[in-house]
RNA sequence: GGAAGUUUAGCUCAGUUGGGAGAGCAUCUGCCUUACAAGCAGGGGGUCAUAGGUUCGAGCCCUAUAACUUCCACCA
């Protein structure tokens, strides 16, 4: 082995490695539990950024985690055809390259482009993925459009569409005039913009009265076919029923009554734009309104427009308000802040906008979602995430699920011309299903994306056929994904799990957050603060990224992603690596034997019993997906009680001439460093493999070994504690060499005044060569030292150092009066305790007599600083 | 307008059934001690945002306030 950690020279090859013995493939196995973890499908747009990184090193923890417990593990790996963002970006990439629209390549050939694509970018991702450490099934790799999906899409929909809950209407959608399509409610982003409000004046017919109206979006007058107002509204009743004149186009249109408008806002007068507002249409509807939509899908104003036809929205609407100005009606402009959607794939201006769309009813769907976490039958990690889950679900709308795209799944409807019903199915039609008639078309829309993204954790299993792996391995077990999809996708599977499967897709949903720059902003493109994972991985490699990314992270928080951090998994890992180095170079040639518990040393009986702890806290912890603390208690068993005490307990005995208990303490050694890169493991998969092909007594791979379970005849918490006091007594002398300025290397014999003497005489070793000392006596009295001494007080014991000229008796004094003074603090705060009454009723009786035994201690401590004071 | 989150050491953050405040980084002191200077040993540094309350006991539970962040809705 290297002298440093250089995870370069082994990460690849043992992941070929992994894959060549099929290590990720999960067997259906009738004997073992299934457990099933779907990842995340990425886009295949992407490149791989941290987002994914952190998803899937959850997962994988996850995963490895139950693999090593005996489960037949499943993470099914997958990539989206994420029809919008895709079709965007091919769309682009034509008109780049071959100068030409995707209708002058047209449908067919477009297709073809968009299928080349996706071999060539969704291989691209996966390979990425791989270098993370993943450990999915690839055999199983799923694409939203392959069989399984896409079967499963049109079953879907035609079951919906049967129970009456997909319907086709003309409805107010939100427009994205650059991607050309309608999008649905969650994929609008709202951003506050400021911008004006525009007071236009509206004559009335056959009066000299006249209406204020106020409006953001002035360039909808055009498609104003009403004016509304507050029935209540006495400044207006008189004009209920009369015309309006609509500046500019002169149309007369009608002015209404409704309870829509508030009297409080604005002139109290609102024109009615049914085509172009969610809210005006509704109010159309109630007053059977005329809907006149003025605009082009590309934003530009139709011919509804008149002399503004062709103009875009946006120089439409300059336009307008000069000629509004010219003749007199536009009465006032404010200064106006307000939200404007945005789409949430290229950022443009949403325009809502009278379509027709295929919507799916989402009330009755949404009340089983609901109702699985309402009756734990699903549950949120962290909790809170329910309560935006039950805000979402309780006020949701019908899903616009059409989108006027060519890439993803067709819409299985057809349209006769013959008798012009419409026909849908899960198979190809060749004839209408009402008239036979074969002159018939398929509806030109493609579906949502998050329509079949919200089947995956079924489909991807083979739903549609009722494949053995759907049997054995759906349900899923558990979700892990950011929360910035809870809404697009984590709610939609489940809604969709209970309504095709009848089933909750999964039982535990682990949220976290998103990944931020060590200033806390947002990776972006625009910024250019984004970190490549790639990269990361290349200077530092995989496992390091893994563990920086889940450790001192709270589930659900956001966390801010910097060198610091990564150097300091970085550290660590290589702290892991010497340290098995040590280990393995003192074994060399050396066979090992299994643990003879006759022959433990307090050492190793203080080992085993950090290390049975630490095993007990890291599996509760990864039980309940507290990675983060999982991953610190790692560490600190490693780093604290391995390295910076076990390893230099060993010495004495790895050193020494005496092969057996070389042999022995290697025992005890070794087998700790195995529990413990197993822990490791599914945080760090690839160095504790490494390290573990290394160890002599071992076979197979780490990666199926057996999580370490905890064991209580190995738990020693007696001899531990007791051997605690040996360790008091070596800080306890390094802090006094500390404080007279003496390097630690000097040694210098030591004077013990204790009542276990047994305990320490077993350890004389130990306490000489980590507290650097010459030789250890045993004494009854400080006085019979007869020389100038440094003290120290332990809780088992009273330690002198001679010092001879290093030793200055007035700092001696100094300090041992202030150490007296923390004591007597001691001894206040717990005799406080003690003699409170309310304690001594209602704490539990550990407590109390913890309490006692510390008011003990610290007045043993006080005698012996007394005593020492006066001796002075 | 509604909801949620955050506020703990100089910085970044842990702290899950309420029982003496923690880590990493930074900083200071001393060490090239034959696994590791990507290291070892020792130290300094905190009225746990503020004000109340519950409790024998509060960083943790309750109420209010402040600042920051996010999500949802949206009145033209």
């Amino acid at each position: 082995m290297q002298k440093t950690y250089n995870p370069k020279e082994f990460e690849d090859r043992i992941y070929k490695t992994w894959l060549e013995k099929k290590y990720f493939h999960a067997t259906i196995d009738a004997d073992k539990t299934p457990f099933t973890m779907m990842m995340p499908p990425p886009n295949i747009t992407g490149q791989l950024h941290l987002g994914h990184a952190l998803d899937n090193a959850i997962i994988d923890i996850i995963i490895r985690f139950k693999r090593m417990q005996g489960h037949s593990a499943l993470y099914l790996p997958g990539v989206d055809h994420a029809s919008i963002a895709t079709e965007v970006k091919i769309v682009e990439q034509i008109k780049r390259e071959e100068g030409i629209t995707k209708e002058e390549l047209g449908r067919e050939e477009f297709l073809k482009r968009a299928w080349q694509w996706k071999e060539k970018y969704g291989n691209v991702i996966c390979k990425q993925l791989e270098k993370i450490g993943v450990s999915c099934d690839w055999d199983r790799l799923a694409f939203t459009m392959d069989e399984n999906c896409s079967k499963a899409v049109r079953y879907a929909f035609v079951k919906l569409y049967n129970k009456g809950l997909i319907y086709r209407g003309d409805r107010i959608a939100n427009w994205c005039p650059s991607c050309h399509t309608a999008i649905s409610d969650a994929e609008v982003e709202y951003t506050e913009h400021a911008a004006h409000l525009w007071h236009i004046r509206y004559a009335i017919q056959g009066s000299e009265e006249s209406l204020i109206v106020a409006t953001t979006r002035p360039e909808t007058l055009l498609g104003d076919t009403a004016i509304a107002v507050n029935g209540a509204d006495k400044r207006y009743k008189h004009l209920i029923g009369k015309k309006a004149i609509v500046p500019l186009i002169g149309r007369e249109i009608a002015i209404i009554a409704d309870d829509y408008v508030d009297m409080e806002f604005g002139s109290g007068a609102v024109k009615i734009t049914p085509a172009h507002d969610p809210n005006d249409f509704e109010v159309g509807e109630r007053h059977a309104l005329e809907q006149i939509v003025v605009m082009h899908s590309d934003g530009t104003m139709n011919e509804n427009a008149g002399k503004y036809a062709g103009l875009d929205r946006m120089v439409a609407r300059e336009k307008i308000l000069i000629d509004l100005e010219k003749i007199g009606a536009l009465v006032k402009t404010n200064e106006h802040t307000h939200n404007v959607g945005h789409c949430y794939r290229c950022n443009t201006v949403i325009e809502p906008m009278l379509s027709r769309q295929w919507f799916v009813k989402m009330e009755s769907l949404a009340q089983p979602a609901i109702d699985a976490v309402t009756r734990n039958k699903i549950h949120f990690i962290p909790e809170r995430f329910s309560k935006n889950y039950f805000n979402w679900l309780e006020g949701i709308k019908d899903w616009c699920i059409s989108r006027q795209l060519w890439w993803g799944h067709r819409i299985p409807v057809w349209y006769c011309d013959a008798c012009h019903k419409e026909s849908v199915s899960e198979k190809d039609l060749e004839h209408c299903m009402h008239c036979g008639s074969k002159d018939i078309w398929q509806d030109n829309d493609v579906l949502d994306t998050w329509f079949s993204s919200a089947l995956w954790p079924f489909a991807t299993l083979g739903f549609a056929n009722q494949a053995e792996d759907y049997n054995y391995f759906y349900p899923t077990d558990v979700l892990s994904c950011g929360y910035d999809i809870l809404f697009f996708w984590v709610i939609r599977m489940v809604f969709s799990g209970i309504e095709y499967t009848g089933k909750l897709p999964f039982r535990d949903i682990v949220m976290h957050g998103i990944v931020r720059d060590a200033q806390g902003r947002k990776m972006s493109k625009s910024l250019g603060n984004g970190i490549n994972p790639l990269e990361v991985i290349e200077e530092y490699g995989a496992d390091s990224l893994r563990l920086s990314l889940v450790t001192g992270v709270a589930a659900g928080n956001d966390m801010r992603f910097s060198e610091n951090k990564i150097e300091a998994s970085r550290n660590f890992l290589n702290k892991v690596w010497n340290a098995s180095r040590f280990v393995l170079i003192n074994a060399d040639g050396i066979e090992i034997l299994t643990i003879d518990k006759v022959k433990l040393t307090s050492a190793d009986k203080w080992i085993l019993a950090k290390l049975e702890q630490t095993i007990k806290e890291v599996t509760l912890h990864l039980n309940k997906f507290e990675l983060g603390i999982a991953a610190t208690t790692i560490h600190d068993f490693i780093w604290n009680d391995f390295c910076d005490w076990y390893i230099e307990l060993a010495k004495a005995a790895l050193y020494s001439d005496d092969i057996n208990k070389k042999q022995q303490t290697l025992s005890v050694t070794y087998y700790v460093l195995e529990q413990a890169l197993k822990l490791l493991h599914p945080f760090a998969p690839f160095i504790t493999e490494e390290i573990y092909q290394n160890l002599s007594n071992v076979q197979g791979s780490i990666m199926i070994a057996d999580f370490p379970r905890y064991q209580s005849k190995l738990a020693y918490k007696k001899e531990a504690k007791s051997f605690e006091a040996i360790m008091d007594v070596i800080k306890a002398v390094r802090i006094v060499k500390t404080n007279v300025n003496c390097p630690p290397s000097k040694k210098v014999n030591l004077y013990v005044k204790t009542e276990s003497k047994r305990l320490f005489t077993a350890n004389v070793a130990a306490i000489e060569r980590l507290a650097g000392i010459e030789k250890l006596y045993f004494i009854d009295d400080a006085v019979t030292i007869g020389e100038k001494v440094v003290s120290h007080m332990t809780a088992e014991c009273a330690i002198y150092i001679p010092l001879g000229e290093l030793v200055d008796m007035q700092k001696e004094k100094k300090r041992l009066q202030d150490e007296l003074k923390i004591v007597m603090q001691e001894i206040k705060r717990a005799d406080g305790k003690l003699q409170n009454v309310g304690f001594l009723e209602k704490a539990p009786k550990e407590l109390i007599q913890q309490e006692r035994d510390k008011l003990e201690k610290y007045l043993k401590m006080k005698d012996s600083i007394e005593k020492q004071l006066q001796e002075l």
